[in-house]
DNA sequence: GAAAATATTGAAAACGATTGCATAATCAGC
DNA sequence: GCTGATTATGCAATCGTTTTCAATATTTTC
């Protein structure tokens, strides 16, 4: 009455629930004759794998983990869409956890894996404390996505900040500009130190140095507060790269209502390309981030690291495309 | 060696298995000389429950499983999060699984609970089609976010759209507008019907008509469309209440191209309240909508509803609340 | 201090699926 | 028609917990 199993099926099929299970998983190795009917009982009854039994008998999960912290990240939906779908074509299911900052929740979490729960771990952002010693004394299957996990044997894959941000650099010098400002990211994840280091290098090589550098965070807030210090600046920079679009859209507006014109008056550029960049006014140029790709990217590494823990699997560096829209001009004078 | 199980720990406590697992699950009915033994025997060796065991047993998952559709909806990271703090409290894990609108996918995402793979189904958006015939042979334990869903006795819980559109019109009327127009969303879900029917009975309450009903979706686009229809109406409403931010934003946008200004020739008002909203120039004038509450809500009509499937469980309506800001004025006449 | 009540524990049977080993059935070859 | 290889199936153990039922130890009550 309740529902069907396995030995269900096999006594509907007349066989036994060992030949039931096999015709499931290895249909090959079963009879023609005796698999149609299995196939058939298995219709009619309307059997489905019950997954305790199965995982508990392989001492898997078949789930993956995601973890996130609070913050709701940039695009993280949009990643997520990336790792469901490899994931889901993979056989796997996709459970999604957050650590709110909680060092007690992330070791929760890294939990899940002795209980069975998931077979790996996708780690958004830097969850290095949490992380730091369990993965020490157990090895266990954990990807990073989008930013680097300090001194921990972790694969990450992440865009290519520090190409993105030089290209950033390139097309503002080749645009005419000589005073560039950079408002920075949260500079205590690693693609926040990337971008500036990479947006410093560049200028470097030109043989400048940064006119203005506004220690910030990846949202919106730090863009309006950018731009009351940028109104205050007696010297101020004709173009500035910020961290991320959301950022760039709040300084942009923040000036806008000054009535500072962007790109007459100061160029901006972003990085991401969320969606809005290109509805924008003006529509902004940015660095586009392949979203979904990282997302994928990050579930087939782990995979293979769940396949063999001890896999040596490299960085994965995916590079992020300059697009050039409205937001950037050749400076005043 | 391998991972340590209950046995373990009985051995190493001098206690039966059966005693180590009520220690942990009714530690209130084991003596506590012996709970102390056990716990120090569990921190001693790391044990950890093994789900699949426990779940093979009690026959449950503890897990809840979020159906999505593609398109990442407009504030799903953020509802998600709701969704995942009140599950967590309560024990459970979030998996979540994408049906890419292909019905197949969506049977196989029902199925899910047969396997004992969650315990019941919160679904974003309309999923009707998938899930209709197999709601009405087994009732499952499932809950609705933000859409309705047509002819299934499923619980939903929803922001008050129709409220929420009227406050709007009011505010606009109030302004002294009388020329309004509204670009829809996406008219097959029920939020956007909804929005479209709060917006026709508060102006016909004023013994008004619409200007303009402009039927779209719920993304920039829309809006850029929208604009460019808008510029070539020879009666051109002074007031457009787009159905989502985006909507507005990618409506502003085109409009400000082309040299039309918010809100000196037109009002408008948005859905929503995205973390932009408050920063976009001019500010958008919208409705914020309680996301973390909607999935707050959700999990626990859910639980509810695993609780006891039979209970009679009502819609619950959160309200929006009208945001007043910049994007919103008297109309130029 | 004995009987009755209560508090603790253990033995063993599930939960549902998979698989090594062994057996039975089929087939090829001569 | 017999031998040996091959193919299909079944038996039974196992994965790690929980829980019923019964047994034992400890109190309480009169």
């Amino acid at each position: 009455m309740s529902t069907p199993k396995l030995t269900d099926v096999a006594r509907l099929a007349g066989v036994s629930p060992a030949t039931v299970s096999r015709a499931i998983n290895q249909p090959a190795i079963v009879n023609a004759k005796t698999l149609e009917r299995i196939q058939q009982a298995i219709q009619q009854i309307g059997y489905e794998t019950n997954t305790a039994g199965r995982n508990l008998r392989l001492r898997r999960s078949d789930a993956l983990l995601v973890m996130i912290s609070d913050a709701p990240s940039r695009f993280f939906s949009q990643i997520l869409m990336g790792v469901e779908a490899e994931a889901s074509e993979a056989g796997y299911n996709v459970l999604v956890s957050n650590t709110q900052d909680n060092p007690e929740r992330g070791r929760r979490l890294y939990a899940s894996i002795q209980q069975s729960l998931a077979d790996g771990i996708l780690t958004f952002g830097g969850h290095n404390q949490e992380l730091g010693d369990l993965i020490k004394n157990h090895p266990i299957p954990i990807v990073g996505v989008n930013e680097h996990l300090e001194d921990l044997p972790v694969p990450v894959t992440t865009v290519n900040n520090l190409d993105a941000s030089r290209a950033i650099v390139r097309h503002l010098l080749e645009l005419g500009h000589r005073k560039i400002g950079h408002v920075t990211g949260t500079t205590t994840l690693s693609s926040g130190r990337d971008r500036l280091e990479g947006f410093l290098s560049e200028l470097q090589q030109a043989g400048l140095a940064p006119t203005w550098i506004c220690n910030k965070h990846y949202n919106v807030e730090s863009g309006r507060e950018a731009a009351e210090e940028w109104l205050h600046l007696t010297d101020r920079p004709t173009a500035v790269f910020c961290s991320c679009d959301e950022t760039a859209f709040g300084f942009i507006a923040a000036l806008q209502r000054k009535g500072v014109r962007v790109p007459a008056d100061v160029s901006v550029v972003g990085f991401d390309d969320i969606p809005l960049a290109d509805h924008y006014c003006p529509a902004l140029t940015t660095i586009r981030q392949p979203q979904r790709e990282l997302g994928v990217t990050a579930v087939c590494m782990l995979l293979e690291r769940i396949h063999d823990v001890e896999a040596d699997i490299p960085n994965q560096r995916l590079s992020g495309e300059l697009i050039v829209r409205e937001s950037t001009g050749p400076p005043a004078n």
